[in-house]
Order: C-alpha cells, then sequence, then structure tokens
DNA sequence: TCTCAAAGTGTACCTTATACACATAGATAA
DNA sequence: TTATCTATGTGTATAAGGTACACTTTGAGA
C-alpha cells in the first residue's frame, strides 16, 4: 500500500444523493469529538464526505476514492457542482479546533470542489451498517448541525441536481437497473419536490424511447402488479432532441 | 499598495466571451518567450487571462481582480464553470519552459477554476488598444495555439454557455444596455451557432415581458430604423415561469 | 423620386401541455 | 369461491406553444 502525499490545501467534498423509493436522502458522516479528560462531548454534528486531494490524484479521481471508500462502489455518478473558496469556510472555532485535534495538516485556507453523486439505495444500505455514516432524508438537513461550510455546499447541489434532473436523464442513476414508472415518477418528485399527473406523467415517458418495458412485472405485491422498465443510455444518445427552446 | 502573497497551487482562468453585432470572440492574452541570446522565439501562443489566487482573497474576487486588470472593467457578469485538476495540465515541456521563464513561484501541480465572463464589446475595445490581449472569433481558437490545458478551458466554458443562454436571460450581458431585436437574435444565434426565423424569434421575443421597447430609434441608418429595447432583470425575476419540461 | 437594405408583420398547421375519472390485475381474507 | 383491497394503467378534449413560410414598410442616399 502506498502511501500519499495530501495536498494541504485543497479538498474535494461528495455529495451523495440516494432514493428509497419514498424521499431522497444524503449521505452524512457523523463527526464527534470528546474532551481528552472528562469525555464531554465538544463537537457533534455532520460532515459531507470528504478529504483532501493526494499530490498523485486529480479531482476526479479523489472524488472517486472518497464515494469507494464510503460506500464500497465504483462507477457512481459524479460530476462537479462548483469549487469553494470563501477564506472563512474552514475557520470557525469549533471548525479550527477539530483541524487542530485530529491534526493531519490540513491548511487554514482551503478551497473545496464539490461533487455532486447519485447512487441507488438499494446497493449501499448494507455495506454502511458499522460506520458513522447514515443516510438522512434532504429534507431534515436544515434543521441539521453541520460542519464547515457544508450546509451551503449541500444546498448548492441539490440546486444543481434539480437543475440538472430537467435537462438530462440523470435519475436513472439514483433508481435500480429495473424500475417501474411509479418509481420514476416518485424519484422526479422527490428530486424536484413537486407532484405530477400520472396519466401525462405516463404519457411523458411513452415518449422517451430510451425507457424500454421488459418483459417482466412485480411479484408478491397485493395489487395489480407493475411492469419493469430500464434506461438505454444508447438509445438516449440516438435519439435526443436538441431542442432549442430558451426560457421566457 | 499591498503586495499579496499568492497560493502556489491554485488559481483562476476567465474565458472572456465578447459580441461586436456579428460574432462571438474570446478576449486571449499573447505569450511570447525569446531566446535571452539570440532572440529567437521559443513561444509564441495565446491563454486565457488567468492567475494564481491571493491568500487573502477568495476565488470569485481573484477572477473579479482579473478582470478588471486586463478590461478595467467592474460588474461584470461571472460564474465559475468548473475546476480542473489534471495532473499534467501545466507540464507540458513549453509550459514547464514558460514557468521557469517567468519564475513567480507557481507549482508544478496547479488545480485551476475557470470563470466565464460575459461583456458588452462596446465597452471594452478601447481599453485594451496597447496590451498583449485581443479579440479573437470564437470560430478561430480551434486552430490557435493555446498554452496549457486553455484550449479545452475554453471549450468547456463555450458548451457552459450555450447550455446557460437557453435556461438564463444571460445573452444581455453581452450587448450595450439599448440594443434592437436583430441583434439579440443575432446574439442568439452567434452563442449557440444556429439561425432562427425572424418572425418566429420575434414572436418569442414579444412574449418575454422583460424585453421591453424604448421610445427610441436607430438614426442615420441607411433602412428603415429599428427600435430599441432594454432588458429589464426586475421583470425578469417576478414574472420568470417555473416551467419544468424535463427532456425527451 | 427611385433604389436599397434591413425592419417589421400574420396565418395555418402541428406538437406538446394540462386537466380530469374509471377499469384492471393480483393478493389476501372471509 | 367470492369479495375486498391497493396500486397499476388507460383516453379525451382543450389550450398553449412551436414551426414553416413571403410581403410591406421606413428612412437614407443617389
Amino acid at each position: 500500500m502506498i502511501s500519499h502525499k495530501i495536498v494541504p490545501n485543497i479538498s474535494v467534498d461528495c455529495v451523495i444523493f440516494g432514493f428509497d423509493f419514498e424521499k431522497l436522502n444524503v449521505l452524512l458522516v457523523e463527526r464527534e469529538m470528546k474532551d481528552k479528560k472528562n469525555g464531554e462531548i465538544l463537537i457533534k454534528d455532520h460532515t459531507l464526505a470528504g478529504y483532501h486531494i493526494f499530490e498523485d490524484e486529480d479531482l476526479d479521481s479523489a472524488a472517486a476514492r472518497i464515494l469507494k471508500g464510503l460506500t464500497g462502489l465504483d462507477n457512481i455518478f459524479l460530476e462537479q457542482f462548483g469549487a469553494f473558496g470563501q477564506l472563512d469556510r474552514v475557520s470557525s472555532p469549533k471548525d479550527k479546533m477539530w483541524l487542530d485535534y485530529i491534526n493531519k495538516g490540513f491548511a487554514d485556507r482551503v478551497v473545496t470542489v464539490g461533487y455532486l453523486a447519485l447512487i441507488d439505495n438499494t446497493k449501499v444500505t448494507l455495506t454502511l451498517k458499522d460506520r458513522n455514516v447514515a443516510w438522512f432524508p434532504v429534507s431534515a438537513v436544515q434543521e441539521m448541525e453541520m460542519a464547515f461550510d457544508h450546509r451551503y455546499l449541500f444546498h448548492t447541489a441539490l440546486e444543481a441536481l434539480q437543475r440538472k434532473v430537467k435537462v438530462e436523464p440523470i435519475v436513472f442513476e439514483l433508481l435500480p437497473d429495473y424500475f417501474t414508472i411509479s418509481q420514476l415518477q416518485k424519484v422526479y418528485e422527490a428530486v424536484l419536490g413537486t407532484s405530477f399527473d400520472k396519466r401525462n406523467f405516463r404519457k411523458k415517458v411513452a415518449q422517451m424511447h430510451y425507457v424500454i418495458p421488459l418483459r417482466k412485472k412485480q411479484q408478491g405485491v397485493p395489487h395489480k402488479p407493475a411492469q419493469f422498465y430500464l434506461f438505454s443510455r444508447e438509445v438516449y444518445e440516438k435519439t435526443r432532441k436538441g431542442r432549442i427552446s430558451f426560457i421566457i
């Protein structure tokens, strides 16, 4: 195992979104610091999954490394949503105390690059069991204690996700390979915080030729079983319409 | 005048777009290095407007500083389009030689944050007169020698611009305060590399209530004088429709 | 007053968006 | 075996927006 030198003033933070067929969640790491003498809890809050980059890796690799370390998953949808370099972003008293405490040679001034990750919840739930890492509903984040500027990063990531979802077929990254139309509708609703008419939604899906029905249905559900579909990126690329319709 | 310490491994690069009522242009800086003895030209190419950030400024300020230094302009539209940290982005032989030559204490490994700037050409043409800085048609960049990974940054910026233009009213940043509908159409065409039907375009503009006709017309033109319009961000904010129409 | 050049205008057709209510399949329990 | 439950799955009418297409108008300058 090679040990890598970190770049003390550049980091990568991942906002990892997951969908549990009900709501949108985000993966957060618990941060806890106790007084060495009396065990009093001095810090207890949450951070995004992030770390400094290594001298011999590029930004995307750093993000992928962090994601793999946390979830065990490779080949995850991962995309930058911004770089953040406010002078005071790691310098609240609490955060300074934390940086002293862990003492890893990070700089006072750190520019971080934010990455947005989308993962299929069903693939990762188990892996996390015994770590200080957990899923939280996106709606809960606003009331949580967050380290550094991570609440802000989170919001920026969510906004980026909402923007992208309307323009690129990325919700599929949040679903398993096979999914039903209702599930697809629910992801859109969860991400955008809206709701759609079922019939109109299905009409739209019918025009997405890259959402392909399978010869497979749900089994064992106490109601009419739903048909499964899959997303074909190949068909998407071939049939995408470069519609120019600028905003009014 | 305070002298600032630079951060040796973080920089900001600005892709500055301008529009001359004909085509889209980009502002580039000429880079030249001559052999100290015989005067032979060893490097002659172009770079984006960029520099390392200072220890006491954030990313946005660094970009604004660079823009101001080059154009003399404040309050310019400026938006990140990505962070770039490939290991080899500043390490071609030519670029290494250049970094040795200017010898400013930059690191071998530099992460840069790309900023996209949009400016009204008419405001800046004069200021640049006697500098090694000039406008180049966007279409010419692919055949130009470019330093570092600046051609790639440029392309990424252009794509980001094309995406944003469809979704946000930012083309107005490329026009003077008063403009005609034809000029507006030409910016869209120049940015997107397409052309539109005049009547349909005007119908669209008629629905953009934030493009407001003035009691003012062109003068001295050898044809029917066009009416001037202005862009009102205030009206835009109030009347924008949050249309959700995800892509098929 | 004629010419030139770009500005400015309208209509018909097609595609997409929206609003809205009931029948269907399979599992479970009586 | 029949009834009940629950989420799936379907169609139509209207409004809004997109697209294709050709001629008239204004003012400057010759």
